[in-house]
DNA sequence: CTCCTTAGTTACAATTTTGTACCTATGTTT
DNA sequence: AAACATAGGTACAAAATTGTAACTAAGGAG
């Protein structure tokens, strides 16, 4: 909280500072896709602990980039979006993503040649 | 080091791997625009310091993604650059800039209404 | 009356990232 | 002979991030 404009040295490193982090990305990612309840966020995104699923949450929200939903209802039921703000993220969810799954590509590529030449 | 494809949960994940943390990111945006020297790097990135910006070339190295070249002289010359392959990280790096470069404008501006609203 | 559900919170611990301060090499300049 | 320049390396410390485990709320099902 508390972001300042002289915290910056460039831009890149602004946006870095919004989207970084372990997690942010990967739900920004899954927002892209419409509504999802928190449970749901949970299974798409394997690794991810309640605890840091929430953290990541609200600061996302509190940047206004995710709208938080919550229904009175019990069980709890609580969705999250992205804001008209947080969608202006796209460009950068899709580029990463895009290198991202060549990236994997090339990973799961020469982890076949490693186990092949392994087996001599 | 060792990175796996079975570490990630998805593409975004995956490339946020690479280039997250606060400065690889940076170098990359210096680099778009050509080859930049070590001092030259520091210079341009108010806050780093030597052994932080040391580590990220060495890891944006290692990856392939920046081409280490050194010159037989004294003092020292180290000239950094993107490879082929670093080249296409740009959509990610050029979204990132754009991106951040409102998001700090929006920033500055309420910077100013915070002052103004203060001086009553 | 107890358990189940979802969406959390909290205290604490471990891990990762980042920073500080000092050390190195060596040809050139003063 | 001492100082300067550049591009580092290294040990250690501090700070930030992330993880673990236990606890909570409240209505419905058995």
């Amino acid at each position: 909280m508390g972001k300042c404009v002289s915290d910056y040295g460039c831009s890149v490193e602004a946006a870095l500072d919004v989207i970084g982090g372990k997690w942010k990305g990967v739900v920004l990612y899954h927002l892209l896709e419409g509504k999802r309840r928190f449970g749901e966020l949970q299974r798409l995104m394997p690794g991810v602990t309640r605890r840091m699923l929430t953290l990541s949450l609200r600061e996302l929200e509190e940047e206004g980039i995710v709208h938080r939903e919550v229904y009175k209802q019990v069980p709890p039921k609580v969705e999250y979006s992205l804001t008209e703000y947080g969608r202006t993220l796209e460009p950068i969810i899709l580029s990463l993503r895009t290198w991202g799954e060549i990236y994997m590509q090339k990973l799961k590529r020469s982890e076949e040649n490693a186990l092949a030449a392994q087996a001599k």
